[in-house]
DNA sequence: TTGAATTGATTAATCGATTAACCATATTTG
DNA sequence: CAAATATGGTTAATCGATTAATCAATTCAA
């Protein structure tokens, strides 16, 4: 059965699309009574439903939102998505997702693909080397926010968190006995957010001997292995992940190897994460106000969209330290 | 700086838009060389882009899937949501999402939403009382796929596992004393995939002295309590969660509790979760095959766009049991 | 040399909804 | 009573891409 269009209704009712379409969209506009009744009512019996991409074509406005993430399987970013697409369905906006797989090339197909479809803005989770994409949304015009991490070269619409101080705060206070040996494993990644974490762990750890590994998202099973037995060889008392997935990585690592925490080895990590909770020693970790960025994502884009802010704005949320058995 | 436009590159040519139109989608028609050449090299000069909305509206094909899902920020609906991507990706088909939360009105406006989206197909994991929706696609022609539910009075293309099966196997393992107390906690829910989880359930415990609780989906913190509660007033030596979200919220009361597993309970769950790896005696579930879900649901919805088969397909799909320390 | 065939490109309709501009009647108003 | 103003609608262009139908110019065959 074909959809039924404006046309369907028209001729039922024996009168031209424009009034119709003047009637079901409230228009103020001059039609008689009777002919609105009637028209209301063969719309209601043939249950008309508008075709948006007619109006989008006509429009130039699709109500639509490209949202790019790193992996929606990641539990991060899928609670992030599920925030985003409520926030979104508030203004009446629906949200077209897509992994990229920390992959720039992913990414940039991610984006044109999107862009083909008309959406009214994006909310991306930038990748490495994605900064002529960002440039290329720029000169475009088209509305976009970053997510998690940007650019400090550019000038553009941020939602963040303060890496830096989070990180400082945890690692302060699970590393209180200077000159021993302490960790941190994080991702091979030249991105901000990553940069912040190391930054605020090596602020905190100035009085100690310290090691970083750096793992690469495409191989962090195999990568992780050797980086927590680096850190065993190198004595480390205490280790700080930068991300949950790697902090998960790492624990089955620790467990295969029956290392005790945090009688052996204290440990904290960025993100949360169910099994965090479940642990032997529940895991210390930092806290992202998912929601707040997920809302705050959406607010910017929509002034965007509605161009009432000048400007481009960069919106830092507090993430919060929520330490326990694990690291003390 | 508007979007580029075959006009745009038809003007700067000087030819019409249909020549461009010829030379750019590489239909065979008479061109010449010279005017293709120069045709392409503009396009790519201007970096043109076809708006596929205007395409949409022409073929009436988006390339576009609708998954619903019951909530995107559960991991085993955020996976299988990848799976969807990854795999309608290969089709050249995106995949707009939406959380339906269980409810069947949230259902009704995304279906209603994406359809005058013009999606060319459906992926749902349908709600109670949804059945009038299901009936609706039907009608309309709609392809779609349901997945990890179906309702048996229609005939329709499912994915599905073996829940029943599955829920027997596991718990027969689990309660291998008979005469014993045994429990099994449920979602309040009379779909399909609960009711065989519970028949199997009870299949496998017919020798037993049998409790079963059933929460209500949109109360799971204040419902698990007490049905825990009851469960160890009835002196139960072994329980079974029917999700893992149902698992979690579960040994989350059981800690406080401070019940020690499997010395006072055994237990096992559907679903996986990080954390029943990490939890001190991991606990034994049923694993959804993950991967082979989300294929099989594109590869159906794909014969039925492309009408290559006739009829509708089920197919149910083997979960498989991983028994570790909890259960034994 | 004239009719037929080939080449290279244009015209115009179409998808469905929107909307400015216009056209009939009917009703007031001066 | 003629001119002005409402009232109730219709026409036609538009958004961008597709495509059947057509046209003009050239080449070929008889």
């Amino acid at each position: 059965m074909k959809k039924v269009s404006l046309k369907d209704i028209a001729q039922k009712v024996g009168v031209s699309t424009a009034t119709v379409s003047y009637v079901l969209s409230n228009k103020k506009c001059r039609v008689g009574e009777s002919t609105k009744q009637k028209i209301r009512e063969i719309a209601k019996e043939l249950n008309y439903q508008p075709n948006q991409i007619a109006k989008s074509l006509k429009s130039g406005k699709t109500f639509t939102f490209g949202l790019i993430v790193a992996d929606i399987s990641n539990p991060f970013f899928a609670n992030i998505a599920r925030v985003i697409e409520d926030e979104a369905a508030k203004h009446d906006y629906t949200v077209i997702f897509g992994s990229s797989d920390e992959s720039a090339q992913k990414s940039w197909k991610l984006i044109q693909f999107l862009q083909n479809r008309q959406v009214d803005g994006f909310i991306i989770v930038p990748t490495e080397n994605s900064e002529e994409q960002i440039a290329y949304l720029q000169k475009q015009n088209i509305p976009f926010v970053l997510l998690d991490r940007y650019f400090p070269q550019f000038t553009t619409n941020n939602v963040v968190i303060n890496n830096y101080e989070a990180a400082f705060t945890m690692v302060s206070k699970l590393v209180q006995k200077p000159e021993s040996n302490v960790g941190m494993i994080a991702y091979k990644n030249s991105l901000i957010h990553m940069k912040e974490r190391i930054r605020g762990f090596e602020k905190a750890t100035k009085k100690h001997h310290r090691f970083i590994e750096k793992i690469s998202f495409a191989a962090i099973d195999q990568e992780i292995e050797t980086a927590i037995e680096n850190m065993l060889e190198n004595k480390v008392e205490a280790l700080f992940f930068a991300t949950n997935t790697l902090a998960i990585a790492g624990l089955k690592v620790l467990q295969q190897k029956q290392i005790k925490i945090p009688n052996q080895l204290k440990m904290a990590s960025f993100d949360e994460s169910e099994a965090f909770d479940f642990f032997y020693s529940p895991i210390s970790f930092i806290e992202q106000p998912i929601k707040n960025l997920g809302e705050a994502a959406i607010s910017l884009l929509m002034s965007e969209i509605n161009s009432t802010q000048t400007g481009k704005t960069t919106k830092v949320l507090p993430a919060k330290c929520i330490e326990r058995a694990s690291s003390k």
